[in-house]
DNA sequence: CTATCAATGAAATTCATTTTCATTAAAGGG
DNA sequence: CCCTTTAATGAAAATGAATTTCATTGATAG
């Protein structure tokens, strides 16, 4: 029997400012990102460059807006058609991964290696990430009786996190 | 153990024309639209009653566009504003559902009795609704072991369904 | 029947996203 | 290194869904 993979401590990747939790990637120089422009049959550019290494060192789930304000902070030059058309670009390349919750503006993140769907606090915006391989099997089985070949999914969890709930009991009990 | 419920016909819920089923509901006659409108406080008006109608005799998942189209055909003097108020004051009070899917605009439906998810085609738009009690579990689980309360989940499978996996074998063969 | 206040319709607005187009610059061959 | 080709860029305009504004209309309680 899987476990559902749980961290030692919860990744909650957000709070009420909605700070993420920075990658703590392998560090990827210049020529990394070179090549992964030079895999989508593009034209390595500075402005290029920047983006990638904005996603890489950045937080997770950026707007496409908060890309821009990081890029603009080292090259006030550059262009906001340019981030969004080389988010697009590595979103159909799989390399940037588009999550839309609601009508909010889209966020993108790096596509991680290993799979996680979210689990987000529908009361200060918490992202929690998991992980869970019964799920994906069980959405496999389901495909498959419908007679599909599954090409991907989007699982969010919606919820109030243990913080807000001790807030809300708190305010309960204080409105009494 | 739970087994995935499947329809003795799976329930394809549209094609290349997006046409989807029309709903065989019990019928619901004009009081019991006026109970739901007062259910939420709010005034009884013909334009009501018409999106009410049309989103339980139409086809689900529609646009609100496609709402205003319908209603549009017995009243022409009906608004957009009005169809689409009425879309979201209906959504926060979980009568209608709405779905949303990448950047398209949302489409709603009547808040079905039994909880289903989707399983949509990514090459020809067909949905098809799945229920499986496994996968709730599940996330349940997920949830708790965060310390979350659950409040609400969205699942959407996207593949290739059978039709369009023939389409493409033939599409295939054809040219070599 | 009348007063009150919500509901409506038309149009304007907002805001994310996408496109246009003139200019700039990357990359490959000489 | 220079030139040519063609893609990439940046500014601004365009698009399109969603929302808001506001003057008018109409539902409902008394």
């Amino acid at each position: 029997m899987e476990l559902t993979k749980i961290p030692t401590l919860p990744k909650f990747t957000g709070g009420e400012s909605r700070e993420e939790r920075t990658l703590s990637r392998e560090p990827l120089d210049k020529s990394a990102f070179k090549q992964v422009i030079r895999k989508m049959n593009l034209k390595v550019t500075d402005q290029r460059l920047l983006i990638l290494s904005a996603l890489h060192e950045g937080r997770t789930h950026v707007t496409a807006q908060e890309v821009y304000e990081i890029v603009s902070a080292k090259d006030p030059e550059i262009g906001f058609a340019t981030v969004y058309r080389f988010l697009r670009t590595l979103t159909e390349h799989h390399f940037v991964t588009e999550v839309r919750m609601g009508g909010l503006p889209a966020r993108y993140e790096m596509t991680p290696q290993s799979h996680h769907d979210h689990l987000t606090c529908v009361s200060c915006g918490k992202i929690c990430e998991f992980e869970n391989h019964e799920i994906e099997a069980l959405q496999e089985k389901v495909a498959s009786q419908f007679g599909f070949e599954l090409t991907s999914h989007v699982l969010e969890l919606y919820g109030v996190c243990p913080d807000c709930q001790k807030r809300k009991k708190a305010k309960a009990s204080f409105g009494n």
